[in-house]
DNA sequence: ATTTTAATGTTCGTTTTTCTTCGTTTTTAT
DNA sequence: ATAAAAACGAAGAAAAACGAACATTAAAAT
């Protein structure tokens, strides 16, 4: 005997266009990522017309995905928006993405992680968007806000003071909140590595909770381009002894493979990864 | 404008328990891996005709394991919540603004304010970025990232688990956070009213935190729209009495009137703006 | 063996998306 | 201020994808 029945479910759609195409999705990523972009490049990038652009620019922007202007697109909102900041984020872009790559490969599915602030540390958040069942937690808003797009990922923000320059957490109530969990690893960016093997900053507040996101966690990840060797920086952090792995992107210079190899810091170089077109 | 329409769709199912046919599961496990994929691409790979994979994928659809795109699938999710969020915020946006405006205009310069989650709530926080001396806390991270622009403004986000649909903290953290202040303007939106005044919203964890928002505040005030009378929701926040002003955009009809001078509320309505286009 | 049921293939009209063209608007340069 | 250039949007044509209906095949039940 076969149970058999039917259901009428009514769904109420408020936009007709609710589920968008790939390149959809990628362009929101590619604006989120390399900020404004041109109705032309945007155009040759996916390989259609203008006119097809313009109308998923259009539908975009009904959305309130993205904003128009004449001539291309940008993150909506993002007039009043930290400019340096967004400078800063596209320095070194490519560094950046393929030391996130390589991050991102070593993070197991369903672990949990700290990550701080950091444009660096931003790209790797991206680069995680499709692992699954995640626990991050983050001082940095950014970050936050990315994570929260995988559905598959529990974020938690740190509570404490906003930096208005990178719109990072700081704070003596930032510490305090960290000092609560334990995670299998901690990812921390950095201004500066010294000859000496310290790591430094700038912000006495960013290093506080740097220095309680090392305690809390199991094992520690710095993520550091190669313009970070020897740059100098006022505030100590810690010592390359105390970090586990150093993801980078070019092999570390004369005095730091000796330092890192003492330390038995595991040192992983991104390869350069080839872009498509 | 807003487009709306009502699509009914019916659903036969022939065993409570969907069974899926090898071919099925391995669709599901090639998308995982591989991300989106065309009808094309599915037909060629499991050596059907398109129609057939046509079908495959509408139930797997249905059941909400897959995402269709024109042309093909993705995993379903992520995309989709950020989007509903969006239009939440284009919904009501003149009455939205005009309340904002009317709220800004009340808060002092160099006062303490808490804003939570609510679409409202962050117009009010756009609407405050040129108010001087302001200290702003919060558990919404638009509002954090929207403040934080104020170069004149003390910003502090709260700590808690991120929300996925709409970035708002919530959780026991941020209860506990919370209660480390005390200002003197807690600013609160709403999901309904209800006839004999009880304020009700649908997260739990929300609920909560606004509660908390309440006990913490000097003064509390209300945004609501008009479209928040006598809507229904699930969990009980508090009551009128327990707001001192509440912010709307038209005079709220029959029996809140009453409501509201009985629990000497008082009860601020914005003037309607003209739009420029 | 026969009937029933489910799954797949085939065909074809419909819908959606994209491209093309062209007149209009906005921006830039003179 | 005015003209040239660039970008925009509307409309129609072409292409691609879709879904319904029916035929066919394979498996399951009787």
């Amino acid at each position: 005997m076969v149970f058999r029945y039917v259901r009428v479910i009514t769904i109420e759609v408020t936009s007709p266009f609710m589920n968008l195409a790939p390149r959809h999705t990628q362009m929101l990523d590619l604006v989120r990522a390399q900020g404004p972009q041109s109705i032309e490049a945007l155009a040759e990038r996916f390989g259609v017309t203008l006119q097809t652009v313009r109308r998923d620019v259009q539908r975009l922007a009904e959305a309130g995905l993205l904003s128009r202007f004449h001539g291309g697109v940008r993150l909506p909102g993002s007039t009043t928006e930290n400019i340096a900041y967004r400078q800063r984020q596209a320095m070194q872009s490519e560094a950046k993405n393929g030391i996130a790559r390589a991050i991102a490969r070593r993070v197991p599915n369903g672990c949990s992680l700290i990550l701080n602030i950091g444009t660096t540390v931003e790209a790797v958040a991206r680069e995680l968007l499709h692992h699954r069942g995640l626990r991050v937690i983050t001082n940095n808003l950014h970050v936050a806000a990315l994570m929260s797009a995988n559905p598959d990922c529990e974020v938690i923000v740190a509570g404490g003071q906003v930096r208005a320059s990178d719109q990072g957490i700081v704070g003596e109530a930032t510490v305090d909140f960290m000092r609560q969990f334990k995670v299998d690893i901690g990812l921390i960016g950095i201004s500066g590595i010294e000859a000496d093997g310290t790591l430094r900053d700038f912000d006495y507040r960013e290093v506080k909770v740097a220095r309680t996101i090392i305690e809390q966690s199991r094992e520690v990840w710095l993520a550091a381009d190669h313009s970070k060797f020897n740059r100098p920086a006022m505030v100590e952090l810690a010592h390359v002894n105390d970090i586990d792995v150093l993801f980078t992107d070019a092999a570390p210079p004369a005095p730091f493979d000796d330092l890192l190899a003492q330390g038995h810091v595991e040192c992983v170089v991104a390869a350069e990864q080839g872009d498509s077109h």
